[in-house]
DNA sequence: CACATTTGAGGACTATATGCCCCAGACATT
DNA sequence: AATGTCTGGGGCATATAGTCCTCAAATGTG
């Protein structure tokens, strides 16, 4: 597994969870509290400094009322 | 983060990896030295034991020559 | 200007993803 | 029967995912 410090896949997927979140108006703080994650886990995420499991997608996407697949970047 | 054995969504991730891998006519094997990931990664995967990150995730479509997309179930 | 809300950022700690080794069982081929 | 391929499964070591806490910098709002 190479390191994903400015993988661009990772950036993109940052990209993507912080779209799909600000689209539903809502602040890491509240996402964080839905998805019952830790808020400074969703602002690394964000950042691009975070490769996240796919539970932990999971739960997001839950907690965004979004399917999974829309948290992927194309 | 809850426990994931036998959580459903990591079943039916597993079930999605495998469908995908057996229609590209690939042994696990072969899957796990292109993706350049442990066999034995692919097999708790696909057994639904493990919980992959999401650069895994891209590690093994890419590999699958699939969008990233398709390996995650509806 | 104050005051509240949001987010970046980092340190310390715990849980778990992943790699690497092994063995056994099923199945095909020679 | 012997040999080879494929997969399940387990144990252990290490890297890293994720939590919890704190502080400060932005940004918004009255």
């Amino acid at each position: 597994m190479e390191k994903h410090a400015d993988n661009k896949y990772i950036k993109a997927l940052a990209a993507r969870v912080k779209e799909v979140r600000l689209e539903c108006n809502i602040s890491q703080e509240q996402l964080a509290l839905a998805a019952n994650v830790d808020r400074s886990f969703i602002s690394r995420l964000e950042r691009g400094i975070a490769n996240p499991s796919y539970l932990m997608l999971v739960q997001i996407a839950n907690a965004l009322g979004k399917p999974t697949k829309e948290l992927i970047p194309d």
